[in-house]
DNA sequence: GATTGATCTGAACGCATGTTCAGTTAAACC
DNA sequence: GGTTTAACTGAACATGCGTTCAGATCAATC
C-alpha cells in the first residue's frame, strides 16, 4: 500500500464534499453537475468517483452529516434545570447552530425531493427527532403550568418555522449582530408560550 | 383571421401552465423538461413555444402570477378598524391565500435562484411590497400602544416565516382543520405582539 | 532503483436537454 | 368548397449529463 503518507485522498475527499456544498447551495442540487464540482476541485469527473459512489450519495451525506452533527451539537448541551431554561437553550442553539451553516441548511430545506426516498425517510426520521425535542420541551413547560399552548406540536412547528426563518434574511454586515437578533427571537419564543 | 372561435389556444396556453406549476412544484425547475411539460399537456415540446418564448419565461410567468395575485387579493380586504383588526385580518389571509396555493408557494419560495437577476429582483420587490405591509401594521400598532416589539421589521420576518410553514405540514385530511390551524396561529400571532 | 498501487486523466458511452423550423393538419372563413 | 392560417408534429441542432474504464503518473516502499 504505497501513498498512504502525504496522499491526496485526505485532501481531496473532503474538498469534494465542501465543492459540492457551496456549489449545491448556491445553484440547486440538479443545476450542479458533477464536472461543475471536479472543476472547482481541479480535477477532473472521473475523480470525484474515487471518493463517492454516485451523484445521489454525495447529496444524501451532505444531507446526513448536517442532520448528525445537529443532533450530537445538542446533546452536548448542558441539561436545563426547567422547561423555560430548555426553552431559551433551544433557542438560542437553534438560531446559533443554523445560522452558522447557512449551506447546509439550506440544501437541507431545499433538496429533500431530490433524495431518493430510502435517504429522504432516513433525513425526515432525524429531523422528526429533533423536531420532537422541541415538543417535549413544550409539553414539559404546559405540564408544569409554565406555558399555555392548545397544540404543542403546532406550536413546535411554528417556532421552528420561525427560528429558521432567521437564515432568509439575517446578514453578518447587518444592522443587527447575531446577538441582538437571538435576543429579540427569544422574546418572541417566550411571548409565544407564555403562560 | 381564421380559427379565433374553438381555437386551442385558449386552452392549450392554461394547460402549459398548469402542467408546468404542478411539475415545478414536484420535482423543481431544474428537474421538469419541456418535453415532461409538453407530455402532460399532450404536445410536443416544439408546441409550447407557441404559449412562451423559453423555459425561464414560464417560470418567471408562473411566480409574477403568483405574486400578482396575492397583492391584489390583500388590496381587496376591507379597510381594518384598528391595528388589531389590521393584524387579524393579515393573518388569517395569509394562511388562506397561502394554503390555497401550494404549489404557487413552494415554487415562488424554492425557485428564486432559478431566476435571471432581472426577473428576480421584479419578483423581490413584490415580495418586499407585501413584506411592508406587514410592517406597517406592526409599526402603527407599536404607535397606538396596542403592540409592544422591539424590531417591527424583525418580527414581520418571523412572523411571516411562522405563517408560511404552516403549508409544509399542514394536510386537509389531518387531525386539525385549517378553521382550527388559523385560530391557533392567530393566538400565537397575537401574544408575539402584545403590549 | 525497481516495484507497487493509490490517484487521476481523457476519452468514450448512451441519453437528455432547450430550442428551431420546414412541413402537416384541420377548423374557421368567404 | 376552396382558401387561409393558427396549431401542431417530428426531426434535427449543438451541448451537456452521469458514469465507466483503460491507461498514465508518481510518491512511498522494499
Amino acid at each position: 500500500m504505497a501513498r498512504t503518507q502525504g496522499s491526496h485522498s485526505d485532501i481531496t475527499g473532503p474538498r469534494v464534499r465542501d465543492a459540492a456544498r457551496r456549489l449545491i447551495a448556491r445553484h440547486g442540487f440538479a443545476a450542479v453537475s458533477m464536472r461543475k464540482i471536479a472543476a472547482e476541485v481541479g480535477v477532473q469527473a472521473g475523480a470525484l468517483y474515487n471518493y463517492i459512489p454516485d451523484k445521489q450519495s454525495l447529496l444524501f451525506e451532505i444531507m446526513q452529516a448536517h442532520m448528525e452533527e445537529l443532533l450530537t451539537a445538542r446533546a452536548d448541551l448542558p441539561e436545563p434545570g426547567d422547561p423555560a431554561q430548555a426553552l431559551e437553550q433551544f433557542t438560542r442553539f437553534h438560531i446559533r447552530f443554523h445560522s452558522n451553516r447557512p449551506d447546509e441548511v439550506f440544501i437541507a430545506y431545499m433538496e429533500l425531493r431530490n433524495l431518493t426516498p430510502e435517504n429522504f425517510a432516513a433525513i425526515e426520521t432525524m429531523r422528526r427527532t429533533y423536531e420532537d425535542q422541541l415538543t417535549e420541551i413544550l409539553e414539559q413547560g404546559v405540564a408544569a403550568g409554565m406555558f399555555r399552548l392548545a397544540e404543542p406540536r403546532v406550536a413546535t412547528m411554528a417556532l421552528i418555522a420561525m427560528l429558521t426563518g432567521v437564515n432568509t434574511w439575517f446578514r453578518e454586515e447587518g444592522r443587527l449582530s447575531l446577538d441582538e437578533v437571538e435576543q429579540i427571537y427569544l422574546d418572541m419564543v417566550r411571548r409565544t408560550v407564555a403562560a
